[in-house]
This record gives structure tokens, sequence and C-alpha cells, in this order.
DNA sequence: GGAAGAATTGACTTTTACGTAAAAGTCATG
DNA sequence: CATGACTTTTACGTAAAAGTCAATTCTTCC
């Protein structure tokens, strides 16, 4: 395991640019450590950058990554806060569930509508 | 099944804005019949809708939700351009498989927060 | 037949998530 | 030490997806 990754590093893996992995440090997603002014990025980070980019993947916005994010961090010490944080989670999963349904009816008509073109194709076999 | 509904009856059951309609009528998703200027929404076009709604929350584009509308469309003549449409289904269905094992993945590690979270309330319990 | 209540159009605004460009600092290598 | 590849900050720009608002135009209902 490394113990430092460059900024341009991290922008070729995933694909991204660095004024994007800068906009994300802006919106307190990530903070690397800094070597004067630059950035060195742990494999820690490198796991919140590649867990954003999941939750871009599924739609979220960058105030529910955030949220998100939040979670997995070290749970606080407070009761109350730890419940708000399970009720959280539990609105998340919500919505992570509504996602699947959502994914699984569009797979099913892609699958339709391949079908069907698959026929017509067929025919149009049939016919020639 | 009801012939028409209103723009009204549409924004209510999904709980978007006539705006978001007249936008996606402009987008080329949507095409309501008119009884004079008014426009009448026929349950195919309410189904749309519903598919629209359905692939925003997967977090697709207008662009890309165009795409995959078009593609439940009847299947046109010409060979190539059914082999073309499957294709596109073919890719699709990669990015929703794509999605699926984001989601998996964020739905085990919220998994884990919520145990972290239950174990540090059991402490909390036990110490007090 | 006139007032109230929907709908429509068009223009302008807002928010999100970066893109892009300028100007300057950093650092390894020849 | 200078060259070139990276990086940084600052600041303005932009595309997508609506929101908002104003001015009209239908309806319809009493």
């Amino acid at each position: 395991m490394r113990e430092y990754y460059t900024i341009t590093e991290l922008t070729r893996e995933f694909g991204i640019s660095t004024r994007t992995l800068r906009f994300y440090e802006d919106e307190g997603l990530i903070a690397p450590v800094r070597r004067g002014r630059t950035r060195l990025f742990r494999p820690s980070d490198r796991h919140l950058v590649r867990q954003i980019l999941r939750g871009k993947r599924l739609g979220f916005s960058i105030a529910e990554i955030r949220e998100i994010i939040k979670m997995y961090s070290e749970p606080p010490g407070e009761a109350g806060q730890l419940q708000a944080i399970i009720a959280t989670i539990e609105e998340k999963r919500g919505e992570l569930r509504q996602k699947r349904r959502d994914l699984e009816e569009t797979l099913d008509e892609l699958d339709q509508a391949e079908e069907a073109c698959v026929e017509r194709l067929a025919e149009l076999g049939v016919n020639t």
C-alpha cells in the first residue's frame, strides 16, 4: 500500500480532472494533506474518491454524497447523534432500494426491447 | 384506464411541476395531444413520464433517457438500425449492471456503518 | 356575460458540478 | 541554472435541468 498519491495519479486512475479533485476538496469531501502547497493523497483519500464516484454513478448529488460519506466515518460519542445517524442510514437505504427497483425494471424493459429487435430481425431474415 | 389526464393531475401524481412536464415535451420525451392549446396526456404519456422519472432517479441525463426511451418504441424496419439498437441496449445494460454493483457496495457499507453505530450505542448503554 | 380558476407561452433566474484560463510556485533532470 | 512537467490559487464561464414570474388565453360556472 502506497503512502501517498499525487493529484495526477488519481486523475489518471479515475479518469477525472484535477479541477474535480480540488472541487471535492472545496466541498469538504476529501482532505488530502499538504507538503508545502502540494496536495498528497493518502490511501484513505483515494478510497473516498472511489466512494464519491460510486455515489455519482448512482445519481447522488454532492450534498447527498457528503451526507453518506459522513456516516462511514467514525461514529460520534453521543447517543442522540448515533440515533440520528442510524435514522439517516435507514433513509438512504430506502433510496437505494428504490433505485434497485428502478434498475431491475429498466433492465426488464431493455430485455423486452431487445427481444422485439431480435424478433424483427428474424422476420427480416425470413423475408429476404 | 382513463383516456386523458390533465397536466395538473400528472404533476400531483408524480410530484413534479408543470414546468417540468413542458420541459420534457420541449426535449421531445413526451408528446401529449392538444385540445386547443391545452395538453391532454394519454396513458402512454403517463407511462413515459414514469420511465423518465425512473431514469432520473438512476442518475441518467435527459439525453440518456431520450436514448433509452427511443429503444422502447417500436423497432424500425431496417436491419442495420436494429443491430445498432441492440448494441446500444447492450451498452445501457452494462451501465445498469455497474450501477447495481455500486448499489450493492453502498448498501454493504451502510450496513457496516449502522452496525458500528449500534455497537457504539451498546457500549454507551453499558457504560451508563 | 363577467369573474374566477386553470393553462399556456416566453423570458429571465437559479443551482449544481465542474471547465477553462491566467499567473505564478515547485521540483527533478541535464 | 534553466527547462519542462506538474501544481497551485483565483476568478470567470457554462451546460443541464428545472424554478419563477408576468402576461395572456381558455373554460366554466353562477
